[in-house]
DNA sequence: GGTTTAGTATACCAATCGGTATATTTCTTG
DNA sequence: CAAGAAATATACCGATTGGTATACTAAACC
């Protein structure tokens, strides 16, 4: 029943909303201190530095979504293209449950290498790297020989679904617009069958 | 003959190669003059803020960019598939000529919304995509009807090779592997025909 | 009741932040 | 050579940076 026990939540909220906002860079500790009504010690008792911060954000949000488009991948059987609808709707899904979120891990991703924060981020987008590659590479009996283009695929794809998922919010950052199923499907179709499908 | 005489474009290019490696926000202005061997006040001189640095570095490297790409474009005659691997590997080419300021662009593209150097990346990134749905939207006669599907088109390609650069640099930072004609035209291919070509 | 432990706050640190007022040097031009 | 303009440096500004030493409070445990 006490408000102040979610404190810890409280101020890992309040980063992502900040990161999300201006930058990992851009935001100083004192600064979610105190979008969080909290004070700096209590930030740094329950996480010991801003860079423990933010791995701690990254751990908590990324493995689950990471698990989410596991279960997908691995639970393939049926038309590869299925699977494939299924991943880049779950990949729309998330950003639009946790759209700030989503959008701090894309912009973690392409930030600067020896950015501490994209260290940080790096593990868990190579996993979700490895998750598509994998899939493809599963995917092999019903795509027919692929001649090791697999990581090809899925670079192509996770980009093609990346890049929409931040064209569409500059239009509508509910991403309501981006979340239709035919829009979706007309990019894996795309990319299944090229543009004269 | 004096040395002093490039101070200005040696603070760029020092600009360029820190907002690179470290970004834009992690990057101070002391740090940036020391490296071109040079005092704030002069930088200040030259840009009259950290911003004002940021903007002519963009206006400098990216107008020529555009040229190219544009030139390109334009050019088009023969089949589309054509100027599309001449775009793609127009892409790859500035990406290895220009390679850390170009991944400075990508990160910038990405980076939080209200964050200025967004804003001053923003219309750069948005007359290349505006270079490459024009494309789309001349090629029509030889694309067919694309039923205003040139967008979709334009995102998908552009996200495909942003993400195919980004993911070969981490291979291969001279960026040799990418600029492979055979892998840049099995993407263009699979961008038009499908995965099954 | 006494003691520990988790959580929070006050007050501080040196270092750096972006930016500038002002003086000085260097170059160009009359 | 003198004068003005362009370029560079010294020295400084208040504000903020990430981070901490220390003390306090509250609840839990023996």
């Amino acid at each position: 029943m006490e408000v102040k026990t979610d404190n810890r939540k409280n101020i890992l909220n309040c980063a992502i909303h900040l990161f999300y906002q201006k930058g990992y860079d851009a935001v100083g500790v004192q600064e979610i201190a105190t979008a969080a009504s909290v004070t700096k010690p209590t930030l740094y008792y329950y996480f010991k530095s801003k860079l423990g911060l933010l791995e701690a954000l990254l751990k908590e949000r990324c493995e689950p979504i990471c698990d989410r488009l596991e279960r997908i991948a691995k639970d393939y059987q049926g038309e590869p293209k299925d699977t494939l609808y299924a991943l880049a709707c779950e990949l729309v899904d998330i950003a639009k449950e946790d759209r700030e979120f989503y959008f701090l891990l894309l912009s973690l991703n392409y930030s600067a290498r020896e950015n501490e924060a994209f260290k940080a981020v790096y593990p868990y987008m190579k996993r979700m790297f490895h998750i598509t590659t994998a899939f493809f590479l599963q995917a092999g009996d019903k795509l027919g020989n692929m001649n090791g283009r697999q990581e090809q695929f899925a670079i192509a794809f996770q980009g093609i679904i990346n890049h929409y998922i931040l064209v569409m919010d500059e239009r509508d950052s509910s991403l309501e617009m981006a979340s239709d199923p035919h829009a979706i499907w007309e990019l894996v179709r795309q990319f299944m069958y090229g543009i004269y499908s």
